[in-house]
DNA sequence: CTGAAAGCGCTTACAG
DNA sequence: CTGAAAGCGCTTACAG
């Protein structure tokens, strides 16, 4: 029971013309339409309460006007943020958004991926999971538009926006020891599924080790599982020479670690120096607020729209690049030992 | 440049049996198929890499097994949980689900509905904001399946899933009432809109001070747009009396309210107790960590869903009706005088 | 300036 | 057990 089901033929007959020209008036050709032709058609249509089947004109044209966002895992915050920009910025171009949650797990991605093909999506917007090379290969061989975000898949020749992850880790590194840290630990979920940006931050983290001439120390790199966080943490501080401040990875390392810092009546700043990627909703009224390097995720989410839009632009078609956005930090208490005072 | 522009021709052709038969196939309607027809199938949808297109199938079967969901304000973490929700419990039953955020703006919900009518989506689940009685009217008159979440339109027959919103301020206030705290103020954000939930929260507060019998001071109901709220957040300290303890009204009150508490060196708990409606992703890591009054936002969100699968269902069409969820307090240490210790 | 006709890729009653 | 045909609601080249 539609809400109407007046169809572009109720409308021919009540404005007494054919399909044909109805068509035309819906889709804006006034060019060779009397005046009072058109008048007619518009009056059908308001009287009819007639809405245009987008099912239909979709079949024809080929063309669903709808793009498939597929996210690895949305409880990153940074994800969430991605998104938005990239709903925001289809909308404006008159396009619809179809949001898939892979939950980390390349099988679901698989799935949610085929599905959207089945519903004839124009175009997809992936966060990659790892674990399926084999069907980005083909999306990329049949030269269906694509753009990854996040992360990108090695061997492929895709578009792909993402944050200069080394860079992340150097700033927050470099911001710690400007501030008398010295001892510097990182900590981020696990690298089992070979995700890129971690693997890339915990790289990040052995060059900066090198550029600032610091001893690198295997035991201050903590990647671990969510489930074994809190235990490797603990860890750490019962380390022969514990880290005097952490740069935590992403949102959720960051979670275990202030659940971790709450129950041991740790103090942030003070005892230990923080510093966390993503600009989290809550760094700023946190007790102490966090120091976080921010990702670009406005711009990263409207770059990957820009590329995939330009790609049902005529026949520009650019070689395919990986685009890199610069981290900025936000520079609050959690950093600064005698910043925790409140 | 679909991935895939193999039609069910191709496969008839390639299988050698009628398009009619293949779509027997996909539809698993092996009834009356020969064993050897069906291989011959399988192997050509198999060679082809053949996909149905599903835009074909939904204009054919007049459904396209997908729901519309239209928040009045997505950066409420409140809707965020029902959504999850709403999606993962629809993605069970085989439905995909477009998500729109209507900002707060009933013409942007208006433009947003009518896109997903378009589309021909099978059901909407709207939060509504307050301003489109008369398509909601008539969304009802056509009898179009649609559930109302967390706000209530009156004058319409909806199915309607929503917090008992008094009894979520009644076990705020009791609770503070129990821990000490006499003087109790409400924060929350504009009644402009009349937005349900604020205006039965109010109410709720209202009904709270006379069930607890206690003085109700207009004064103590600080209602106030998000641009102006720490400024009436500092009129109420600088009250000659000023509460002992605050019930947020929402996430986004609590958020000016911790930022004022934070600027002006409040000791939460101590100073002021705090609870606030809406369990949060940082409640349980603030410093102190924040009582709250949680909603159950996945059984909201799974009933969401089951009232409307239900209207899909054959001939039982109840009646709609209104449904209330139960609150539940999540004690933490912002209600505790003694709690801030950290 | 407007209409008749074909076709997008499916499904489904019906005939055989 | 399988196929031919009609039709879902549009759009568009083409004829007039």
């Amino acid at each position: 029971m539609p809400i109407n089901k007046t169809t572009i033929s109720d409308v021919a007959k009540h404005a007494r013309v054919s399909k044909s020209t109805v068509s035309q008036f819906i889709n804006e050709r006034f060019d060779y339409m009397r005046e009072e032709t058109r008048e007619r058609i518009e009056k059908a249509i308001k009287e009819l309460n007639y809405q245009p089947n987008n099912v239909a004109r979709s079949l024809k044209l080929k063309s669903t006007a709808t793009i498939g966002v597929v996210v690895a895992n949305i409880l990153h915050s940074f994800s969430t943020q991605v998104i938005r920009a990239i709903e925001d910025k289809l909308n404006e171009n008159d396009f619809s958004t179809i949001i898939c949650n892979a939950d980390d797990e390349p099988a679901k991605e698989k799935k949610y991926i085929e599905t959207l093909l089945g519903r004839q999506v124009d175009g997809l917007i992936v966060f990659p999971t790892s674990g399926n090379q084999g069907l980005y290969k083909s999306l990329e061989d049949s030269n269906f538009p694509i753009v990854f975000v996040d992360r990108y898949v090695s061997d492929l020749n895709v578009d792909t926006v993402l944050l200069d992850n080394e860079k992340a880790i150097h700033l927050a590194v470099e911001h710690l020891l400007n501030n008398g840290y010295k001892d510097i630990a990182i900590l981020t979920t696990s690298l089992e599924n070979a995700v890129v940006p971690r693997l890339e931050r915990i790289q990040g983290y052995r060059s900066a080790m090198e550029r600032f001439e610091l001893p690198l120390r295997e035991d201050y790199i903590k990647s671990l599982d969510l489930s074994v966080m809190k235990n490797g943490i603990s860890k750490l501080f019962q380390l022969e020479k514990p880290p005097q401040a952490i740069v935590s990875g992403n949102d959720l390392s960051l979670m275990e670690f202030l659940k971790y810092v709450s129950e041991h009546n740790v103090k942030i700043g003070a005892d230990v120096g923080l510093v966390t990627i993503d600009e989290i909703p809550y760094a700023g009224i946190h007790n102490p607020p966090l120091t976080t390097i921010a990702q670009p995720a406005f711009e990263i989410g409207e770059k990957a729209v820009e590329l995939l839009l330009h790609k049902f632009d005529s026949n520009k078609h650019n070689q395919p690049k990986i685009y890199r956005f610069d981290p900025s930090i936000i520079v609050r208490k959690s950093s600064e030992k005698a910043g925790a005072k409140l």
